[in-house]
DNA sequence: TTGTAAGCGTTATCAG
DNA sequence: CTGATAACGCTTACAA
């Protein structure tokens, strides 16, 4: 347990000397291969030694030599919000138990592009991307890496996703079970993968129901509270709808929010309903209804996926199937108010 | 502009040949000194080689032989905490922007221990911890790397933090100028810096109004939504304060949604104020009355700090001055309830 | 089973 | 100013 008391940093080498192997053979022991093939009384010298010295290998030098560099991107919109940070925090999990760090990249901080260039620099081993747009990228932008998808089903690259047309229709099941027949959907301007279906899933149990969803009634803005404000203040200028789905759970929060301050009351006069289920849903007064997406175990598949690509190992994780979604009620969306015609 | 059609990457060694020069003047003329002292020609002939060759630098080799990662470690206690993505944000562009990738440590992923471990194998250039306890850890834990605390002062590593004492007054302050006499406490647990020292401005500053804070009117619980919401609860039990100052937002959105519950009306019946003014601060009802923590500019000083430590840069952040709070008033902090003997 | 030699892609030290 | 030569710390053939 000698103290690493010299300024220099015990290497291999040292631990090999105080063996009395040589270098590349206290290496064989220490590496990779538990399973190395190595007499077992020379292995345990080294191994004596490498702990009687306090012996850490070198990561870097390691990722030279290996061309690997045990570390995984994890690209996202940004942090901030609150369903990524889910996401980072799942794949943050696995990767760590599966020895791997994980380099944030955030897009408010570069693009996606600037980061995959550092990160391709450092020779990373796999990328996540989430609800980064991967289609619209450069088509040889993510040539040479291994990728994992996050909520973007692609026939190029893998990855994990959620069942978001699902997402759509069951807001819409809820609303209409609610008698609402005027409908309005807020989402996000980018051009997102899951966003896109969780509105086709909800224009599509409309239409089942015989109903549409009026243009005029669609309003896009920023997936951020503030968009969700903006939107639902122009959407409540003329014909206001009964119910509106909002995309994810930022938004939905940003148009409750805009609903108060115009006077109205949820959900006796307008029903809300948002997506994620962010912890925050149950924090905002009403408590909002919203389609629960379990971002830990999103995250945290799609990192297992990534290691697993990196590593060859014998696919384990179901790639295809979607995960689940499920609904929940809460306070901010009700029956349908009577129409005026009755009053 | 020849695209890497090869497998193997374009090295040094590539350049050099392409140019007609040695590798290590190929290298010079890469690597970091842009003034390096090689003949123009010669110079831009390489840069002419690299350009076509479409060179890129291999981060993992440059790091080997500088002993330098050219990365950040960000501990942080849990990037769901919004409060902490802001300081990361923050960060992490700083770090972007000078050239250093972050590799995010979460706790919740594994301890701190052991995250500087395998920061340390990566031969990370500095680490940011971030409301860790510093002072709690073993003694030589942090020695041999560069250090910058976030909001935690310190003798023995520099650091960047916010006048959290003032938090603590200018929320007294705000309740007793409201005339609150009755006057509660909702804090972590945990031995947090910051924390401890927004408590004791809270309590400074009513001692000099010649009131005490009643020990079975301070509660403390978990840093989270669920902790505040528990240690309101039990604050409800018996003789409620008119007034309660909690630790952070989160907390204090967990004791408004007690409140709530309780069917307390705020402010009638109660006074909430937070400290932080994350973004969600503002979309809870009634919006939170807080003081407003420089999150992102708290990441960003401490990143800019770092960087400077480690490339020794004179120092131009000032470390030691403390970034200033501010109050904000909203709705969930309004006068006094009238005293019950009154009525 | 073990040691020797070579290499991963850079940077750093020195001669010329 | 330039080009050998030697690190950096580890892995991986290939011999012995």
């Amino acid at each position: 347990m000698v103290p690493p008391i010299s300024g220099r940093r015990v290497t291999v080498h040292d631990v090999a000397a105080r063996a009395g192997v040589s270098q590349p053979t206290a290496s064989l022991v220490l590496s990779q291969h538990p399973r190395a093939r190595v007499a077992a009384a020379t292995r345990q010298r080294v191994l004596d030694a490498a702990a009687d010295l306090g012996y850490k290998p070198n990561v870097v030098a390691r990722s030279l030599a290996r061309r690997r560099s045990f570390a995984l991107g994890v690209i996202v919109p940004d942090v901030r919000n609150p369903f990524v940070a889910d996401v980072v925090t799942g794949a943050q999990r696995v990767a760590a138990e599966a020895g791997y760090a994980v380099l944030l990249c955030d897009q408010s901080a570069r693009t996606v592009m600037q980061h995959l260039e550092t990160l391709r620099a450092r020779q990373i081993d796999g990328v996540l991307l989430d609800a980064v747009g991967a289609a619209s990228l450069p088509p040889d932008a993510l040539t040479g890496v291994n990728v994992v998808l996050i909520d973007e089903p692609s026939e190029r690259w893998p990855g994990i996703a959620t069942d978001a047309i699902a997402a759509g229709r069951l807001a819409a099941e809820h609303l209409l079970a609610l008698e609402h027949r005027e409908l309005g959907y807020i989402g996000p301007a980018s051009d997102v993968h899951a966003f896109r279906m969780r509105e086709r899933g909800f224009v599509m149990r409309l239409r089942e129901a015989g109903l549409s969803l009026a243009s005029h009634r669609l309003r896009r803005a920023s997936a951020t509270v503030t968009g969700g404000r903006d939107a639902m203040r122009q959407l409540l200028v003329s014909a206001p709808p009964t119910a509106v789905f909002c995309a994810n759970d930022l938004m939905a929060i940003g148009a409750v929010k805009q609903c108060l301050t115009a006077g109205l009351h949820l959900p006796a006069d307008i029903s809300l309903v948002g997506c994620d289920d962010i912890e925050l849903a149950r924090y905002v007064t009403p408590e909002l209804s919203t389609v629960a997406i379990p971002a830990r175990e999103l995250g945290a598949r799609a990192a297992r996926l990534l290691v697993q690509l990196i590593e060859q190992t014998p696919q384990r994780v179901n790639a295809t199937r979607l995960l689940p979604v499920r609904f929940i009620a809460r306070g901010s969306s009700g029956v349908a108010p009577s129409p005026r015609v009755a009053s």
